[in-house]
DNA sequence: CGATAGATTGAGAGTTTTCAACCGATGTGG
DNA sequence: CCACATCGGTTGAAAACTCTCAATCTATCG
């Protein structure tokens, strides 16, 4: 939605392409860029010394990224890796804020995104307090294949967007189908009505 | 920290008191303010029907209030509480949009803080899959009675912020005292070192 | 067709919550 | 200023939910 306000306004930038679970960038690292993504998929993740990975927020075509560390000026406080082949296209910091003084509308539709990223990351916090695992991996599911339902989400990016585990998700996907609410299909899997599933989670006890 | 670029351009504006335990806002409604904390202090809370609450934001003196809703320009998400008895300034939606448009600069702070407040609840979200129960609440106490240590948080509110009970609240910091981390005065507490309490709960397992 | 990453399912363990009963602090009205 | 009501805090025991560990199976791709 950026992209459209920002793109006649690049004057250079810089493409890269990534392969299927490459890092774009580190939690900690210095922000030198904002990266668009001219196609392909992106996962923000954190990452405990554990191991224990969290998936933060997704980035599809047309989307930016990095924007959060740059209007913030600060580290990076996640780590953003490619969940598919994608193209994305850098422009530099300086440029960036040479667009937004040019462009105030596109500082308004940032601060718009960020105000909304928010209310989401909040909610989805609560919902880890008063939601049950199979809540949340359902709205998981609803969420992350309807908005991008080409992309074969495996059980571990639905787990750790739904905060729970692989098996758990797979446990709960096996009873989603015996209900008859989705269809599995190799690895990828079919909604048949998402509020069902929704709905059927809720009324579970 | 916005109150002092806003304060100056303010036309017009209303004083609101509210009690402990009054609703400044609920979850759902539209709005029509911004707020200021002239002094006080106030909670944001997400309320689930169940009736568990999720403490999301605190806010304290010369905090602003009400912005993410407004800069998003959708219905407030989540509902706001006085914690203590609250002296609220509220100007409307226009002179808002008024002062904006004055100030550009105030919107680069708002977007800024923004950004850092969606930093904090992904952490935070990230935190409550990837730390224990100790860890989380060892680190409310800090972050809250380091930000405002004249307020007598109760272990209900310790809880929802922790992402816990008030019971479990009430046992690590019955297991804190006994470690000689934190000292309980009536229904208040001191801790003796942050850094140690933090580092005590690290190392547990 | 073999190798590898991903998925499934079972069984058991562990952490945290829930339920319950009781205790203590605080503040207000007589 | 005390008595008492109320709100908040403590602690125990049991239950529940989800995770962890383990073994096996199945897609998918070179």
């Amino acid at each position: 939605m950026f992209y459209q306000i920002l793109k006649p306004h690049v004057q250079e930038s810089r493409e890269h392409h990534f392969k299927r679970g490459e890092i774009i960038y580190h939690e900690g690292d210095t922000p030198q860029n904002i990266y668009f993504i001219e196609s392909g998929l992106v996962g923000l993740f954190h990452i405990a010394e554990s191991g224990k990975e969290t998936f933060l927020r997704v980035f599809g075509t047309n989307s930016i990224l990095g924007h959060r560390s740059y209007f913030a000026n600060e580290p990076y406080h996640a780590t953003a890796i490619a969940l598919a082949p994608s193209l994305l296209i850098s422009i530099t910091k300086e440029e960036c804020s040479r667009i937004c003084r040019e462009s105030p509308s596109l500082l308004k539709e940032v601060t718009s995104q960020l105000a909304k990223d928010l209310k989401t990351a909040e909610l989805r916090m609560a919902g880890l307090q008063d939601k049950s695992v199979h809540q949340r991996i359902a709205e998981s599911l609803v969420f992350l294949k309807l908005k991008h339902p080409d992309h074969t989400w495996t059980r571990k990016e639905i787990a750790e967007y739904s905060g729970s585990t692989f098996e758990t998700v797979a446990r709960a996907m096996s009873l989603f189908e015996k209900e008859g609410l989705i269809k599995k299909q190799g690895r990828d899997f079919e909604i048949f009505d998402p509020q069902k599933l929704i709905a059927f989670t809720n009324s579970e006890n």
